[in-house]
DNA sequence: GTGGTCTAGACCACC
DNA sequence: GTGGTCTAGACCACG
């Protein structure tokens, strides 16, 4: 279900925020589909409950989810993107650096933008 | 010189090396350009040296500068794009997360081209 | 009758107390009213019997309605209010609590006194 | 600094974050004042560090602090009020419950109004 | 069974 | 020194 590198830079319960909300980006979780409990996840991919913990909190924040008490968390019904202005300036400067790294690594401008092409179609791919 | 947040999630030394980066590709800094000192930038931009010791050091190991003792740090000679595969891979799951990013915020796939488009254009623009 | 909303992060036992005690206060239940049974609620309302038992318990402990053996829950007779001073003390931390969240989302004092004035009418109106 | 209970039924990182938030709004912290760090509150109210972790996360999430890297958390700079609709919403509903709590004491609608009206002055009074 | 909170104690990155 | 992350393990509230 996930695919964790405890020794990657990115902390841990990142590595779950992003895996969870790639899931729902292409379709692999549907709204209403259950997501492991704390627990069992916890046992699953061998990192503590509290990590997880922490994962699933921030994704509830991010409206992506919704617990239930008692019963589990579950993917939110429609997460309609609001284009938020903040947020769309956090963006810009994330792939602004993203450009200047591909840049530097000596890709042209269409290789760049041939690049983005290719991993929207490969987000298409794994949701088959 | 630099514009640098302490206030922002990304470390001081890491907002050093990113604007050193940026303005090299836009050609702000020419190889063979002297960057200001340690000491002198750490008084000029109120940083603590160590810091910019720090910056200095990580953009010397990527050999975007070499310092020559006694005599001060320069932008080095030809970049040359190495297209490293480590990197590369880096570079692919860093804006796979970007684009993730951008269609949770309600962004269309041509829309984020466009974006692309427009952030590379605006590179060009800055080196004017 | 009820409008419970499970993925809410009050519980639903409280959803249930609270609404009880909001359909008395205007009136649309009256001391000796029936209530429905814990095993007809549960049908109706799609949850656990032992939440709405839990419910009705506390709503018994604060003597709000009576369970009479073998017969159904009823509304008690006459809640009069008694100010106690324990529970005067927990509404005025409640509703600090709450002046201070308006003012955080930009509501002035006056305004913050007309949604009080506003919320007392609505309780009027639902009683219709 | 802090008037900590941990006995109480809200638990302890929000008792943090109501303080900070009052602290804030009747003026007894600026913007750009240092909170204590997480080390020393933690052994000045006896709380454990993870504990007022989460409590400056979440005000720091909320906009209400920043944390500069390797200085400390300080007060953040206007928080202004957005009015935001979904929390605007959520007030409404917590001054409602509050409402019914307040009837259901024996208050009468004048006196709930002259309540409001006191735990405003209060705010004023405690600033000074 | 579920998630929510808290403690104790560790290691790391940053300045 | 600062905050950020993680682990281990405990207790509680909810359904």
């Amino acid at each position: 279900m996930f695919n964790i590198k405890p020794a990657a830079s990115t902390p841990i319960y990142r590595q779950i925020i992003e895996q969870v909300k790639e899931k729902v980006i292409i379709g692999l979780l549907q709204p209403g589909d259950k997501l492991p409990s704390v627990r069992e996840l916890s046992t699953q991919i061998l990192i503590n409950p509290n990590t997880i913990q922490k994962a699933y909190q921030e994704l509830e924040r991010q409206k992506i989810i919704v617990t239930v008490l008692g019963r589990g968390t579950f993917v939110a019904e429609g997460y309609e993107g609001k284009k938020d202005a903040e947020q769309m300036e956090a963006l810009r400067e994330y792939l602004h650096k993203g450009i200047i790294d591909a840049l530097y690594l000596g890709l042209s401008r269409e290789e760049i933008k041939k690049l983005i092409h290719q991993l929207m179609e490969e987000l298409d791919t794994r949701s088959e």
